[in-house]
DNA sequence: AGCACGCCGACT
DNA sequence: GTCGGCGTGCTC
């Protein structure tokens, strides 16, 4: 008899540590196996096989049943994981059960499930057409299978409406044969038109071209309109030819529909998506067939860094600035850092790409860490940079937060037939309500926050913890009915757009009114089509998308984000700005931009506006160089928070003086109450650390962190950690 | 995170 | 006398 082999697990529990089991055959590392952990059963994946354990062999656990035959995560995501786990000091066993989708995490058998395929038989080949004559949908359903086919239900339904009754018709006729299978059919690549692409495109698509099959990484800095979907096509189009694949991560806030669709119209192959949109079946499904490399191109959000691809050739990182490629709770990873460890591993080129980049990014690239590649012109059909223009709205005569020269210039817009959108990155109808007589206002029980007040529903409503009441029409505390509404939100201008202009097609966008699946989808659909002609929203319309008719963008409130308590806050004010400005004209009509703002003087929209972005950015990273902020020094946070504040401030002090007596060059700020301390009835504090050199800070954590627990106040608290914050909240 | 064990208050 | 509150500790 053999000695057993002994498996070093991955659980997906919040345990730092691999556990050992014994298994009568060898497992290969990337299966995963059922085990019991304690009392109960879970599926775990296996990390490394050895013959020896320092663990005493007789308490070792022998694995319930092995679920693999093969691994499901190839060496180079298992790597990938661990230095994850590593560098987040996060545990390992969670970090893993986030790469793997919903179906395997919980035992489901990694087999592409069996589906109905649609193709067009011989006979609907030859005489289709002309024994169609008479049934034009089954016709035009015939000709969409000549062109893609095969195509199963999914496709079809992305294709065609109300297909069915058709299909089951042309199926009868014998002019489609339908048939199952469980994996892609072999797929027909249509012909795909060439490219135009100007210059700088060229020189960019050149850059990257020359650095494939080794890892270098390119920022891509093409303004609103320059094209940078087309370098990405091509590219694609490249590593294709060459039978690699790639991946492409793009923000959360759906987009994904879109590209998928230009990269399927413009390539001529189904393109796997994995974003929120998807069921658990169709998440697992897409995942199986990049990891089985039938997919050749996946575009997806953060968490599509980990999908298994065995050919990958290039990862491209889309909108790289945006703030949705870091996961904000559990395991806190970037994923647009990760793609660059993931595309150094396997020695292929990464592309960043962003109209308005985010500072790191830029100081890499003047450090020569990235190579800058620049698109400066926009492409035919766009028009020149559209003029800015900023509105001091001190002492001007302002309704419910659009002032007289905002309204004046929507109406001229509106009836120059252009389309017009406003941007308040605030929903709701007010902040708060508040008393006249008393000065009581609508303070949330849960949080050191305000409650918003929603009209429509006569409801106030906490954006933080989402505790809501009804409205109440007189004052709760003195009775008077003097109840004054301060300040506005999106619904109180839609509102007050409504009356101002009876005529006009008005559409909102934010949280509120896209809370159904596919409702955003459609809404955007309306807004491009040009059925809405005034748009106003939130953060969610600034992302991408482009509107042929714009031709006036109003930001109502500039002021928060011009004296934001975070350090980020200035770059997310400039990214927003530029990018909603890049919104604006075309060639035949130019664009206008309006920035409502107190402060027209305010350093950060003078530089914005007179030296470009460029000049913003430089001048931000010489302030944050000053006040030694990232990317000049390297940040952490451990935050706690509990039912009592001094619960999570001794917690923190506990872990202070044990990251002391380590002695390193680390600088602490706090332990600090957060900037709001109470949120859903919990107190927050966070601890900050920082320092120049990464080395120390990295070796503090990694030497605290797995014991972290151990202190005595820890059982009080929930804490995390979070390296390399986006926000210090 | 689960899920136990364990030692003190108000119920049939 | 028990049911159950959540503090504490462990899981190969």
């Amino acid at each position: 008899m053999s000695s057993p082999n002994i498996l070093k697990v991955a659980i997906p529990s919040p345990v730092f540590g691999l556990f050992e089991y014994t298994s009568e055959s060898p497992i290969e590392a990337g299966c995963r196996v059922e085990v019991s952990f304690g009392r109960q059963s879970l599926v775990g994946v296996v990390m490394e096989s050895s013959q020896h354990s320092d663990y005493p062999l007789e308490k070792l656990k022998p694995v319930k049943a092995c679920l693999d035959k093969t691994p499901i995560l190839p060496a180079d995501i298992l790597s990938l994981l661990k230095w994850a786990a590593d560098y987040y000091q996060h545990p390992l066993g969670d970090v893993v059960a986030s790469a793997l989708p919903k179906l395997l995490r919980q035992g489901e058998a990694a087999h592409i499930a069996e589906d109905i395929y649609w193709q067009a038989s011989e006979l609907g080949k030859t005489q289709g057409e002309a024994l169609l004559k008479r049934a034009p949908k089954q016709l035009a359903l015939l000709n969409t299978l000549l062109e893609h086919s095969p195509l199963n239900a999914d496709r079809l339904n992305a294709l065609r409406e109300k297909w069915r009754p058709a299909m089951a018709e042309l199926v009868k006729k014998q002019l489609v044969d339908q048939f199952r299978q469980n994996s892609l059919p072999p797929l027909q690549h249509k012909a795909v038109s060439p490219r135009k692409l100007n210059t700088e495109q060229q020189q960019a698509v050149d850059a990257v071209h020359n650095s494939l099959n080794q890892f270098k990484s390119f920022l891509l800095q093409g303004i609103t309109g320059s094209g940078k979907t087309e370098v990405y096509l091509e590219l694609v189009s490249e590593l294709l030819a060459r039978q690699q694949q790639v991946l492409i991560l793009v923000p959360e806030i759906s987009l994904t529909p879109q590209l998928t669709r230009r990269f399927e119209q413009h390539l001529g192959i189904p393109v796997a998506a994995l974003h929120s949109g998807l069921n658990d079946k169709q998440r697992l499904n897409a995942w199986l067939m990049a990891a089985t490399g039938q997919a050749s191109v996946v575009i997806g959000t953060r968490s599509a860094l980990f999908t298994p691809m065995p050919k990958l050739g290039m990862i491209v990182i889309d909108e790289e600035h945006d703030g949705s490629f870091k996961q904000q709770d559990g395991f806190r990873y970037h994923a647009r850092d990760l793609a660059l460890v993931r595309a150094r591993n396997q020695n292929i080129p990464v592309l960043l790409g962003s109209a308005t980049p985010s500072l790191e990014s830029l100081y890499h690239a003047s450090h020569k860490r990235y190579a800058l590649l620049k698109l400066r012109q926009r492409a035919a059909h766009q028009s020149s940079t559209p003029k800015i223009h900023l509105l001091d709205v001190c002492q001007r005569p302002m309704q419910d937060g659009l002032s007289d020269i905002l309204i004046e210039q929507i109406r001229k817009h509106l009836s120059e037939q252009g389309q017009v959108m406003l941007f308040l990155n605030r929903r709701g109808y007010a902040p708060l309500l508040m008393c006249h007589a008393c000065g009581w206002s609508t303070d949330c029980p849960r949080c050191d926050a305000h409650m918003t007040l929603h009209h429509h529903s006569r409801r106030l409503r906490c954006h933080h913890c989402g505790h809501e009441r009804q409205a109440p029409s007189s004052c709760p505390e003195c009775g008077s009915e003097e109840l004054h509404i301060p300040g506005a939100g999106t619904e109180r201008i839609e509102v007050a757009l409504r009356q101002l202009f009876p005529a006009a097609r008005i559409s909102r966008i934010d949280r509120d009114t896209t809370r159904r699946k596919g409702e955003l989808q459609q809404k955007l659909e309306q807004a491009q089509s040009g059925e809405a002609q005034i748009l106003i929203g939130t953060q969610m319309l600034a992302k991408g998308h482009d509107f042929p008719n714009l031709t006036l963008v109003g930001l109502l409130d500039t002021d928060q984000g011009l004296f934001s308590s975070d350090f980020r806050g200035p770059e997310h004010m400039a990214q927003l700005i530029v990018q909603v400005a890049g919104r604006a004209g075309r060639a035949e009509k130019p664009g206008e931009v309006f920035i409502q703002t107190h402060h027209p003087q305010h350093p950060l929209l003078q530089t914005l506006l007179h030296q470009g972005y460029e000049g913003f950015a430089e001048a931000a990273l010489a302030e944050r160089q000053q006040a030694l902020f990232p990317p000049y020094a390297h940040m952490a946070i451990l935050r706690a928070e509990a039912a009592q504040r001094q619960h999570a401030m001794t917690f923190l002090q506990q872990a202070l003086e044990q990251y002391q007596q380590q002695n390193s060059a680390i600088e602490y700020f706090g332990p600090l109450p957060a900037p709001m301390e109470r949120r859903a009835g919990r107190y927050r504090a966070q601890l900050i650390l920082q320092s120049e050199n990464r080395k120390a800070l990295y070796s503090l954590l990694k030497a605290c962190t797995p014991t972290m627990g151990k202190l005595p106040g820890a059982s009080r608290v929930r804490w995390s950690l979070d390296i390399d914050p986006q926000d210090v909240y």
